[in-house]
DNA sequence: CCTAAAACATGACAAAAATCATGTATAAGG
DNA sequence: CCTTATACATGATTTTTGTCATGTTTTAGG
């Protein structure tokens, strides 16, 4: 875990636009970029862990993280996928509880550390990056709301399906501009659904049967995304 | 749909210690008295629509709310239930968008409107209001993600009686101390569990035989609460 | 009070999905 | 490079859950 406080400025980062923090007064960003503590963290390493305390929140430089949660029995469900200018760890430091959720590290992973105690002044005194936060949480309050939904009223095909498209629609593709770009084990994909893996497995042989993607080891190639929307029977 | 301005001040009001509101500064509370609107609905009756857009915040007085989505082959899923000192309309005003579940009167409520220019004005001059409601949001997001986890790993009996166990929580019991205090169809029980009617009669036949709860009619006592909590198998 | 509609209940059956078992491929470590 | 563990794959089977059918009860409205 390579330790450098300033490989990157807040000021200067790649992510400056498109993060939460892009609305915050220039003040309050020095602060931050003074403060942070950036480290980079390999993958299947872990930021945080479910049950501990939180001491501040995490911003994403570049990389990937997913943030699961451990259900009563001990199995994964994976309720986010991260990626640069995503923020995390926030949930737990508002309601002032331990972390619900541990976040993983999918592959190699730039972020800077940003104290509980600096957050909360800034929130408190700058309004705007406070509301912004609210649009933030609010937005995915509304996705959990859906996910929910579909959770409970989809078949596992159309979820898979969607799934695919959800994983396409938060990293994108590689340069080829078809092949999902990360590579999560069948289990995974599996947390993610909500279903058991031997699942997941077939219903993927089966798509690829239909020809909708290609399966080469992890790599998964989006050959018509047209048809994987219908299977994902989507509405909305 | 009766219209009264003033039949309760948000000075005097019952709800004035628990809704979010309470922390927003009195200068702030007097303007809302001042320009809030308040209605009784009837059971049945709707706050507002999936797909409409947001005019204002709902602020329940007195009375049961149900908060559905729904599905793409239209079928309702319940996401939330609320109580008086409830705040409802607020996710879709914060991302900006329509909303995207219905608000159904469950029994005759009363309920104050609050303008969207005022509560948005507030939320960004009162930086202790905008903290509540950023807790607020990140508490329902949290039940909104535990709700997913059991959603996608428990079995319906587990969700069943994890379900009844909600609603005595969030309505709890009347006079007599077993009876759920809300009447709720079996379709209704069956969309918030997520699962289909006949299975959530068959369930409730069961916990019945099995002498954990009563049924009359619409009416449920809860007979022994210990073994419903280990019928959920609740861990967290 | 009567009638129609809606809600509730239950059995039979079908479909969906999980589990178990087993084998193969792939990746990781000595 | 070989060995071992892990991930992937697939068939067989069981369990869970949904659907359909049908009857009964309750509720709402005239």
């Amino acid at each position: 875990m390579t330790h450098f406080h300033d490989a990157t400025t807040c000021q200067s980062c790649d992510q400056r636009f498109t993060s939460v923090f892009c609305k915050a007064k220039q003040e309050f960003i020095a602060e931050i970029n003074e403060q942070k503590v950036c480290n980079v963290y390999k993958k299947g390493q872990t930021l945080f862990n479910e049950g501990s305390y939180p001491f501040g929140v995490y911003c994403i430089n570049e990389g990937k993280v997913k943030l699961s949660h451990l259900g009563d029995d001990g199995k994964e469900q994976i309720i986010r996928l991260l990626r640069g200018g995503d923020v995390l760890g926030y949930r737990a430091l508002l309601s002032g509880e331990r972390y619900s959720a541990s976040a993983i590290v999918l592959e190699d992973t730039q972020v800077c550390f940003i104290p509980k105690e600096l957050f909360i002044s800034v929130l408190k005194n700058d309004a705007g990056l406070a509301f912004e936060m609210m649009k933030l949480l609010s937005d995915e309050l509304h996705k959990a709301e859906v996910k929910l939904t579909h959770l409970a009223q989809k078949p596992i095909r159309e979820r898979l399906a969607e799934t695919l498209l959800f994983i396409k629609e938060t990293y994108g593709y590689e340069a080829d501009g078809i092949t999902l770009n990360v590579r999560l084990s069948r289990e995974e994909i599996a947390n993610l659904v909500g279903t058991a893996t031997e699942s997941t497995i077939r219903l993927l042989s089966e798509f690829k049967k239909d020809g909708m993607v290609e399966l080469e080891g992890k790599k998964i190639k989006i050959l018509r995304q047209k048809e994987l929307i219908r299977t994902a029977n989507l509405q909305d």
